[in-house]
DNA sequence: AGTCAAACGGACTACCGAGTCCGCTTACGC
DNA sequence: GCGTAAGCGGACTCGGTAGTCCGTTTGACT
């Protein structure tokens, strides 16, 4: 695996995280020239590593899936789904917040990377709540997450608080409202 | 005022009308070249009139301005707050929801034309239908407009209807749920 | 019809960002 | 130490867009 000369594995770790403080602050119109300066390299060096800089966002993004994933494993051990939903919900925010741009980016990437399997798991975690109850049924858990998402993305950097919680209310089912 | 020539004149309504199509699909990053293309004029023709794509974008944005401007007057003449308040809400969308692509100019041009009087129309349907306890109190009328926003800019063509919906209901008061 | 300023649009410049090339440098096995 | 392939990065190409210039056309007024 790592048949990497011991300064191209330094390279690519600075790029890596150069790319992800870059794009958490810019979005996806971060330029790679930007980010290679910002990782101390010539950009060059960046296309070495990720031909496309599609693929570095790719990269990137995946890094960050990987954390929500477990999240949302830890939500579906939860014995109560709706508790399991709203806290991972509540818990994958805070958890993205801290990099706003990523979002954006996530969006971009169509979903490219580890990101199917956190949909399904998002999905299992949304219907179970939905069975359940705790959430209304007449939207499926994709639109659930985006509605999420569109909040979190829309909201003030301070207040992304209130703007998920109106969404988190508007979400629970006519009957306990 | 219309000191324009005949041809002046023609060219343009066409160009302004071109870039509300262009503008509508493409959002803020539509070429000009595509519009003048579009208005079946050479690009300087539209330099001429708008010494900057943001001042073509801001004419284009005035003219939605101006619709929704209208709506919000006619709101305010309605007796009931809460009423007044959804039905706004509603039509804006509605109206909003056929040029997708202008939502994203209008942010972009960070409230630059008369938007400033819509937002205060805005701010007074909101509030007033706060008082009137038909909307939760946490949350200032500029926030509930982003949420509204952001919730649409979301939605997938067909499904904005349910994705308002969530939030509508989100942003009743807890008294009323 | 004749004049002329207004208007036109093709061609040009300037700039920026993605991706490639190639001569120079350096880590690492011997 | 030393030879060499892996790695490096400055300088390039290429494509796309905003904005300008200027020689030509055309509407309007007499």
């Amino acid at each position: 695996m790592s048949t990497l000369r011991a300064d191209a594995q330094r390279n690519l770790e600075r790029v890596l995280d150069a790319a992800t403080e870059v794009f958490a602050v810019s979005g996806p119109d971060a330029s790679v020239d930007e980010i290679a300066r910002r990782a101390g390299v010539g950009h060059a060096t960046v296309f070495r590593r990720f031909p496309t800089k599609a693929d570095l966002m790719y990269a990137v993004v995946e890094r960050h899936v990987d954390e929500l994933r477990s999240l949302a494993e830890k939500a579906l051990a939860s014995p109560d789904p709706g508790e399991a939903f709203f806290g991972f919900v509540r818990g994958a925010a805070e958890l993205g917040m801290t990099l706003p741009g990523l979002q954006k980016c996530v969006v971009e990437c169509g979903e490219k990377p580890g990101a199917a399997e956190l949909e399904q798991l998002m999905d299992r975690i949304v219907s179970r709540a939905q069975r359940a109850g705790a959430v209304r049924r007449d939207l499926k858990p994709r639109d659930v997450g985006s509605l999420i998402r569109a909040a979190l993305f829309a909201a003030p950097p301070e207040q992304w608080r209130s703007y998920l919680d109106v969404v988190l209310e508007g979400l629970k089912p006519a009957a306990s409202r």
